[in-house]
DNA sequence: CCGGGCTTGT
DNA sequence: ACAAGCC
């Protein structure tokens, strides 16, 4: 409408309305969890506290003027009688997040979750099927509007949004009925507003926006900050550049602003100062990583790191398991005191993990296994912090990261594969020490291209010799240099690729102990996974498509996807044996995860 | 001790 | 790996 004729070839997105967006926010969620909890908490006036802050409170509290993030003494102050439950650990709010979050899927499989309480949900699908089905709303909106309607659009949004406000009423009232949970919800054709006016008319109540109403949505906001999208920081930096109102974003045509935040980060954050938001509702899934840290005043020795860590781990495993998957990868989150820079800054540091740790099952950590784990966390601990010298810690957390694609349960055959246990152990023994083997840390591409002109045996170690963790070297060195170099690349895709057993037994033999023990501790598992895969010798005779490496008996009882996936894993490794070319391999569809495959094929021949 | 998680972009 | 964003 206000854009020119030559700015409507931008793809019509902003002046045809076509989405219908819902915006669901349950009201201070985690009062409401914990007034179900305790029905007895509804009539007073309740906060919930983390550490020293009341993070939410129900609307009785609110009525005394408290607020969200209010600093536990500035609450009591302003509200004595107020009754506080620890909201530490997130539990319950995460179970009963995702049971909202099932509700609302039950409308449309576009949800994506914001945070424990908030949900975006495309119904443009669900509107259009009904519309077409002779669904009428009779132009009613239910729930408010925002505003006055001025116009009548063109692109028939109005019957579509009228139709969304029914279908939101809807998801609140079941929301309400399976749940016991009041919320709000805002209606409208992108996410930006959508949200934007979800919070106009407070608990429990919805509020539809149309297209001609939104340069008045936009006018009202006050603070610049209240636009999700500017955060802290950059709000600070539009305010230091005389960047105050949304009108003053919309009119902005700094040079200064532009180097400040980029060109792509202005462009998006002028259309959204016009209500101009063409992001997609990207359903959420399941979580990339899985974490939990824990604030305090001071830990300031290497044994409190020790019982901190371990206390994390316990809790962290009981979310893991309940995910079902399994991770890849540990990071570790350290926040060092700091008077000056009072503003948390946190360092962290990931590694690999093998994720034989977690088998057979990944029930309950073994003692060892438990062990195996704290080593890693320490490892990366230490990257961060020099215990030799005095150190003063506020923060500590944990995260598992990385998760396999296809895992557990069903059908992880190919991880199996993919990380076969004993090239995994030797990854491990990698992380351990710093030998030549340390270069398949570098990324699979890195390898590759490498390799390219250099050719094959010795794969050079990559020239930019990157962090030389001395400490490494000093600390933790179970082995001896011999037995680091006894470990030749060579055997190790000998290791792996022998298809008489398991591994070859001389090769195993001339391994470390340490390296022994844990292949046979990973092993536990293993009879039964051969004798399912039939993994024996060499069965050679090509049987159509299945890989010569895997019972046809089996493999035909296999899902098609795994059946591909294994033909690929096969390929990959087995071009990389019998021919050259390491590009060959990593081109296939399936990036291996594990570099270890790369660096199979690079170094084999 | 501005909480405790999580995601995304650089 | 980190900064910044969201709740």
């Amino acid at each position: 409408m206000e854009d020119e004729f030559g700015q409507l070839l931008d793809p019509a997105l902003e002046t045809m309305h076509q989405r219908v967006i819902i915006h669901i926010d349950i009201d201070c969620f985690y009062a409401q969890v914990e007034m179900l909890k305790n029905p007895e908490l509804r009539n007073q006036p309740l906060g919930i506290q983390q550490k020293n802050i009341v993070v939410t409170c129900n609307y009785v509290a609110r009525q005394f003027g408290l607020k969200k993030c209010m600093l536990l003494a500035e609450a009591k102050e302003l509200c004595p009688s107020l009754v506080l439950v620890k909201g530490e650990d997130l539990f319950d709010y995460r179970q009963m997040s995702s049971k909202v979050t099932s509700v609302l899927q039950k409308f449309s499989p576009l949800v994506e979750k914001l945070g424990l309480d908030e949900n975006f949900i495309d119904v443009t699908q669900v509107v259009a099927e009904k519309l077409q089905n002779g669904f009428n709303s009779g132009q009613n909106i239910a729930g408010h509007v925002y505003s006055d309607v001025t116009e009548n659009c063109m692109c028939g949004c109005f019957n579509r949004l009228s139709v969304g406000s029914v279908i939101a009423a809807d998801m609140r009232a079941q929301i309400y009925e399976e749940l016991g949970l009041t919320c709000c919800a805002g209606i409208a054709h992108n996410k930006l507003l959508a949200k934007l006016v979800c919070g106009v008319q407070k608990p429990n109540q919805q509020t539809t926006i149309l297209p001609c109403s939104v340069p008045g949505l936009m006018a009202g906001i006050q603070n610049i900050r209240k636009i999700p999208g500017i955060g802290h920081r950059t709000s600070e930096i539009l305010q230091s550049l005389g960047i105050c109102s949304v009108s003053d974003l919309q009119n902005s045509s700094d040079k200064s602003l532009q180097q400040a935040l980029g060109h792509d980060v202005v462009e998006r954050l002028k259309k959204l100062s016009f209500g101009h938001d063409d992001s997609m509702v990207r359903p959420s899934g399941k979580p990339q990583s899985i974490g939990l840290e824990d604030g305090f005043r001071k830990i300031s020795l290497e044994s409190e790191v020790k019982e901190k860590c371990l206390l994390l781990l316990q809790r962290l495993m009981a979310l893991l398991v309940e995910d079902g998957r399994i991770p890849g990868a540990i990071r570790v989150t350290v926040r060092k005191y700091n008077s000056a820079n009072r503003q948390s800054h946190r360092e962290s540091r990931q590694c690999n993990i093998s994720p034989s740790i977690f088998r057979p099952k990944i029930t309950v950590l073994s003692p060892n296994a438990r062990q195996k784990l704290l080593m890693s966390i320490m490892k990366l601990f230490y990257k961060m912090v020099n215990i030799s010298k005095p150190f003063h810690l506020t923060l500590l957390g944990i995260a598992f990261t990385k998760f396999q694609e296809r895992c557990s349960g069903k059908g992880s055959i190919t991880s199996f594969l993919m990380n076969d246990i004993s090239v995994q152990s030797v990854l491990d023994f990698r992380n351990m020490s710093t030998s030549a083997v340390e270069e398949m840390e570098c990324s699979p591409a890195d390898n590759v291209c490498q390799d390219r002109s250099g050719s094959e045996s010795e794969h050079e170690p990559s020239p930019k010799k990157t962090r030389s963790d001395f400490w490494r070297i000093r600390r933790k060195r179970s082995f001896t240099e011999s037995d680091v170099d006894s470990i030749n690349k060579m055997e190790v895709p000998e290791l792996r690729l022998n298809t008489g057993e398991p591994f070859d037994k001389e090769v195993f033999q001339k391994l470390p102990s340490v390296i022994q023990e844990e292949v046979m501790e990973s092993l536990v598992d293993l009879p039964q996974l051969t004798n399912r895969l039939g993994i024996s010798e060499s069965d050679n005779t090509s049987t159509g498509v299945c890989p010569p490496n895997v019972d046809p008996t089996v493999f035909r009882e296999l899902p098609s996807d795994v059946q591909q996936e294994l033909v690929q894993s096969w390929n990959s490794v087995n071009k990389s044996h019998t021919t050259q070319s390491p590009q060959t391999n990593s081109s296939g569809r399936k990036p291996c995860q594990n570099s270890i495959l790369q660096y199979v094929s690079s170094s084999s021949k």
